[in-house]
RNA sequence: GGCGAGAUAGCUCAGUUGGCUAGAGCAUACGGUUCAUACCCGUAGUGUCGAGGGUUCGACUCCCCCUCUCGCUACCA
């Protein structure tokens, strides 16, 4: 019988920097699904790789002093060794700056054109350059850009739009036909409700504004937008060709089974992606999974916070297997999970260490003690050990359950149960007991000989989840690696096998002090706000602008004499402002990080000439101007001196 | 503001179509054991199941209404 096809990828991960835990989590966890299939006798193809085009890259190369293909080649690079260090097994690592890859989306994005899917109109409105999306003045939040929050710059650009209201409903009948399309499916109401069924924009699918990119084939100066580019990964990889031409890889793994993706990046995956799909009468990818978020302890990683955790880092402290673990069985299924070093050591003490380690350690060294390392099921069986053999019998059942729901961490959870079980016997069979008992030799040859069936036939589940502890166990026990199919019987352990006679220690159990002492000294606790200053921020620049466009605006110092929260929003304070001899209402979004109370008594620097405007349904005259860091953290700008209220600024 | 999710033991959570004294893991306490990495095994807990009302013989589970948290989204200068 051929085997069942399994295609499986993640989210191609952008070169614009050395990636975090939590990037590097998507991979492994994709890997432990993979490797899971390939145990249960799945052809799995996994791919993953990186998504490498956009002006971010372009802007980062040039401040780096390098071409943009320097820039990705040395970033692609580093990424692609933090996914071989991790040990994730991973078919094909696609760049999207392959030769093969750009050549196809230049056709694709013809063929979508001859189609009339994509047509060429304009796009005017405020353009976001980190972000290289165009807002309408409306859409803006502060006058910036409402995903990232940093400045837009007015632009009009010649540009080319999909269509993707004309395959909106297709997507909608697909989506209810296919309730295991979009996972966790709460994030299918998402959709749903915001996209969807309020109907569709179309979409612009290319940029002039910069250079790195693929370039529209009949119209150059155009560059394909970055996630039509990046999306298309998971069909270039495996050689689609839209003229007909594609490999017979391609026929055979299409359509994927899973892609494994942030749960940021759910709307492309979920709406753009099946369109385009449509678009190209491809069958639609069968499930999408938008996985939680790793944070780290006081909130979610950031650079500028100083809270990032890295891979290779981790895996210094800890090893490979320990931090695969950490990650696969810490994260929930739909909330985000936590890491922190003190969780790490907690786990790799109680769970690797006490409960694995030490299990197959005591193992080893009673039959070594025992019988000079010999295991043989002598076949003195008696009732106890049928529950144990029965109870290992149904873990592979309860683990590929779990896995099927993608309930990694759960799955992880029945592996354990069966050392847990393994200990647990031990007891009950208390072979130090045995040992003393001349009558009881081929008892106790015989629970040895479970137990170390038993660990084999765990450790070979392991194996998704922790390759090289597997290997790493079933050498020491000279035992090969079970498939699933000889998974069903208890016994298959070569009866009269050595162990090794020098068990070594699979994971050393650290202190939590002592780890704690390494990583201050590694990171010292600096206050990051100052390191942040030194550094500054950069922003795009806007365009120049005259003295008399300057004259234009009027700046006062206004003193905030009442302050409450507009009640029917979540981030709006409104203030009475006085200004001079008139009391103002002005309406901020900055509830987040000011309560009504601090902000009364306070003087603040305010765009008086501003047209009135209403948020939210409360009268807005004006705006107070606050400073703002790259987190989104807001600061009010006030005097230096004591001024009136009302004093001009300029 | 719209849509959605959630509030259960100190912590993290599980509780399928309403039904036996509400569960697991971690942490805590106590007991057992010594083969082992001061490990392993067992026992015990504690809960107005967010607040209030209703339906029912019976509600953690269904309905209504609050309070709070979270996610997505929106015309929040």
């Amino acid at each position: 019988m051929e085997k069942q096809k399994y295609y499986i990828t993640t989210a191609i991960a952008y070169t614009s920097g050395k990636p975090h835990i939590g990037n590097t989590y998507e991979v492994v966890l994709a890997d432990a699904i993979a490797r899971y299939k390939r145990l249960e006798g799945y052809d799995v193809f996994f791919q993953t790789g990186t998504d490498e085009h956009g002006q971010k890259i372009e802007l980062k190369a040039e401040e780096a002093g390098v071409t943009p293909k320097e820039f990705v080649d040395k970033v692609s690079g580093e990424i692609k060794n933090i996914w071989d260090l991790m040990n994730t097994s991973y078919d094909k690592f696609i760049r999207t700056t392959d030769e093969d890859h750009e050549k196809q989306v230049k056709k694709i994005f013809k063929k979508m054109y001859a189609k009339g899917d994509i047509y060429k109109g304009h796009y005017e409105g405020m353009y976001c350059t980190p972000c290289e999306s165009f807002f309408t003045e409306s859409q803006l939040v502060d006058g910036k850009c409402p995903d990232c929050g940093r400045p837009c710059v007015p632009a009009k650009e010649e540009a080319y739009f999909f269509k993707m209201s004309k395959y909106a409903d297709r997507l909608i009948q697909y989506i209810k036909d296919h309730p295991e399309f979009i996972q966790p499916e709460s994030r299918k109401n998402e959709m749903m409700n915001n996209f969807l069924l309020p109907g569709l924009q179309d979409l612009c699918v290319s940029r002039t504004s910069f250079k790195w990119g693929i370039p529209v084939d009949f119209d150059p100066k155009h560059v394909v937008y970055v996630w039509l580019d990046a999306l298309t990964n998971y069909i270039t990889g495996i050689g689609y060709d839209c003229d007909g031409d594609s490999t017979e890889q391609f026929k055979k793994l299409w359509p994927a089974d899973l892609h494994l993706i942030g749960k940021d990046i759910i709307r492309f995956h979920t709406i753009y992606w099946p369109i385009f799909l449509m678009s190209l009468d491809l069958p639609l990818p069968k499930q999408v999974f938008g996985h939680p978020w790793l944070l780290q302890g006081d909130g979610k990683m950031s650079k500028s916070k100083g809270n990032v955790l890295y891979a290779d880092e981790l895996v210094d402290f800890f090893g490979v297997d320990a931090v695969r673990y950490f990650v696969l069985h810490e994260m929930p299924f739909e909330n985000d999970g936590v890491i922190t070093w003190e969780l790490m050591v907690e786990r790799l003490n109680s769970e690797l260490a006490n409960t694995l380690g030490n299990l197959v350690n005591r193992t080893i060294s009673m039959s070594n003690k025992y019988f000079g390392g010999v295991v043989e099921d002598r076949k003195a069986a008696e009732p106890v050990d049928d529950d144990l053999k029965a109870f290992a019998l149904e873990v592979p059942g309860r683990v590929t359950a779990k896995m099927d729901k993608l309930r990694v961490a759960d799955a992880i959870t029945e592996v354990f149960s069966l050392f847990k079980r393994l200990n647990k016997y031990i007891d009950e069979t208390m072979p130090w007991a045995l040992a003393k008992d001349e009558t009881k030799q081929d008892r106790l040859a015989t629970v040895l000989y479970n137990l170390v069936e038993g660990i084999s036939m765990g450790a070979s589940l392991l194996e998704a989840f922790m390759p090289e502890t597997t290997e790493r166990i079933l050498k020491q026990l000279n035992a090969e690696k079970r498939g699933f199919e000889s998974l069903n019987v208890f016994g298959l352990y070569p009866s009269g096998n050595k162990v090794t006679d020098k068990p070594e220690i699979l994971f050393a159990r650290l202190d939590v002090k002592e780890v704690m002492e390494k990583v201050e000294k590694l990171h010292p606790h600096v206050e990051e706000p100052a390191a942040e200053e030194k550094a500054g921020i950069d922003l795009e620049p806007k365009a120049e602008i005259t003295f008399e466009d300057f004259e234009k605006m009027q700046f006062q110092v206004g003193e905030i004499i009442s302050c409450e929260a507009v009640k029917k929003s979540k981030k709006l304070l409104c203030s009475q402002v006085k200004i001079g001899s008139q009391v103002r209402q002005i309406v901020s979004g900055i509830k987040a990080h000011y309560t009504p109370e601090e902000m009364v008594g306070k003087k603040v620097m305010v765009l008086t000439n501003l047209k009135p405007a209403k948020l939210a349904g409360v009268l807005s005259e004006g705006m107070i101007l606050c400073a703002e860091d790259e987190e989104g953290n807001l600061s009010l700008v006030t005097p230096e001196k004591e001024m009136p209220a009302g004093a001009e600024i300029c």
